[in-house]
DNA sequence: TTTCTTTTTTAAATCAATAAATCAAAACTA
DNA sequence: TAGTTTTGATTTATTGATTTAAAAAAGAAA
């Protein structure tokens, strides 16, 4: 009994034979269609219409050396703004008819190794990715090699790429600006992770506007831990296991504010009456939370979407300018940060 | 000038040059070590790391038909459900060396059908797809021609094909039975998009349970619209116009919710109090808002996770059984829902 | 009818990696 | 020492699409 018709992957030979001309005549009908003749063109269309053929991308990469493809290795898709930045690199690409690769790292540096040699191997025309610190080498050599990287949100310090990120440190003396602003001088920072620069720049973003109005930020006031719901949770609860706890928070990321929320549930704490909050990142839940969450949000979308272009313009062989492009960050003011009554008697 | 080195992509025939014996030792020092003298293999090694070589893939993947990769199409990848679903499947797939090539549909139909005829050209071992209505035709032809396909969240209808997804209905159903032992009888339905399977299920379930209480839902107790916060927000505050608003809400996916909660904040109800609250899929922030959020959840990871190792188990030759893969939900009870006080009088 | 263009089509080379078949040289046995 | 086995390395063919150069066919002009 013959098997089930087109089960055969049906190759250019097949449709060439169905349509009574030869192989390259077949690519030729189907990638220039002028350098042939309207009749042959319209049999071999048919033809390959009826086997459902579909062009083998691996041999037609393999034999234009590359591929429209760019490879995209984000730290860790489970949180919103790295979807979002995902989302951003893929919309471009897509519109552009690129197609994204998408590895998922974990934050984890060998994991990123491995899927640069892998996307360097599949000889995609670029590489997007968060970089963990891990990978300066190995980037540092695949863009030697003549690949177009970027790196978005965070830098790894390699050379001879490009970089697209929000202005952290920015933003950070933003979020210090408008508590001062409201009269606050005892602070706390749930800081996250600092090995990652997006995480360093906004600690010190922070600090250095408290410094600059002769505030200092202890030692203990300042939190680092995994950037994880579970850990904000631990955190904030560290940050108040002490005397004279702060007056104002600053919540580094927006993956640990859900913990810190929790934990400021169980301490009994008002907000904005016991304690300001002031976070990183926009999210929905910030707007439905009570009260809202005032934030400095990025641009995530658009930090994706922005890496995409650099990539295809420099795939495309457009003039690269090297170098770090900063998006400004913008202050969402919500509910969550209460003005401080002038200490009486005091000046 | 010469070119800085390392510029040249480094193939098979570069390190046996530079390691002195033929392209095929080469070849098999990388690929069956045993089949190659230890010293020879130490010094073909050596200059392979020397010169930074990466296989080829394309060239791998054509020569062996076919790569160690599998095609992902995500419906939405912003959603925390669908992002989840994609971690384990990449999780799961990286584990066992395979690469995941993610796309995302955006729920439209001609981009998913665009998505599949390109990973059917990529000649990836296998397609695990969210399923809109419109690619049925590709999903058959594509399984016929022999690359398995599983469906996850949702089913297309195509033959041919694994699914495996909630047991949508009976989460429902809980949710219903739950809400019922609480003794209410006055209910409405925020539905979201039942043109997607998941959502149809998930309101049939519902509608069941009550049924089978002798209780009618009424046409205008049912919201129908986009999965999407802003929308949950329209379609409560619609469910709301009406005189009689049920006493308690059924929010069919987790994407509404903060729609929903911020809608039920503007009327200036009070949850549990004067409206119970039950929705569809968990999240860090249904225990963070207040009151924290009682939900029907879903095991997205394990769906993921499980549809990777279907594709692979079939890609791999195992036995391969067709049909639909149900897993339970399981509902988390918090403080949303109030228990209805006896009416005086009856019964 | 012949010659010269112009248009179409074809055969062969290429891309990088791999498997099978072939070949050469040691190592071992009788 | 001749013959066999073992081992390691090389050639050759293959994968599917594209491209170049060459050939063939068609059309136009003389």
């Amino acid at each position: 009994m013959a098997r089930d018709s087109g089960n055969n992957p049906a190759d250019l030979e097949s449709v060439a034979k169905h349509a009574g001309v030869s192989i390259s005549t077949v690519s030729r009908a189907l990638t220039r269609p002028d350098r042939v003749a309207a009749a042959t063109r319209e049999r071999v269309l048919e033809s390959a219409a009826q086997l459902g053929y579909a062009p083998n991308q691996l041999a037609r990469s393999l034999r234009m050396q590359g591929s429209r493809t760019i490879g995209l290795i984000i730290s860790d898709i489970l949180v919103p703004f790295h979807s979002e930045v995902a989302k951003g690199v893929e919309d471009f690409a897509s519109a552009h008819h690129y197609t994204t690769i998408l590895c998922n790292s974990s934050e984890n540096g060998q994991k990123e190794k491995q899927y640069l040699e892998l996307l360097k191997g599949f000889k995609v025309g670029g590489v997007i990715l968060e970089p963990t610190e891990a990978g300066v080498a190995t980037i540092e050599a695949l863009a030697r090699a003549g690949t177009p990287v970027v790196e978005v949100d965070r830098i790894s310090g390699a050379r001879g790429v490009r970089a697209i990120l929000s202005d952290n440190s920015d933003g950070a003396r933003q979020a210090a600006e408008y508590l001062l602003g409201l009269g606050h001088s005892s602070f706390g920072v749930i800081a996250g992770d600092t090995k990652i620069t997006s995480g360093r720049e906004r600690l010190q973003g922070f600090e250095e506007e408290l410094n600059r109005h002769n505030i200092i930020l202890e030692a203990n006031r300042v939190v680092r831990s995994p950037n994880t719901d579970a850990s904000g949770y631990v955190a904030f609860l560290e940050l108040f296991d002490q005397p004279n706890s702060p007056k104002a928070v600053f919540v580094c990321n927006f993956q640990m504010m859900g913990g810190v929320l929790r934990a400021v549930r169980k301490l009994g704490l008002r907000v904005p009456k016991d304690l300001s909050l002031i976070g990183f990142d926009d999210s929905t839940w910030a707007s439905v939370v009570d009260p809202p969450i005032t934030v400095i949000a990025q641009q995530a979308y658009e930090l994706g979407r922005m890496a995409a272009q650099m990539i295809l313009d420099s795939i495309e062989g457009k003039t690269i300018k090297l170098g770090v492009t900063r998006l400004q960050t913008k202050l969402i003011e919500r509910e969550s940060c209460a003005r401080v009554p002038m200490p009486t008697g005091k000046r």
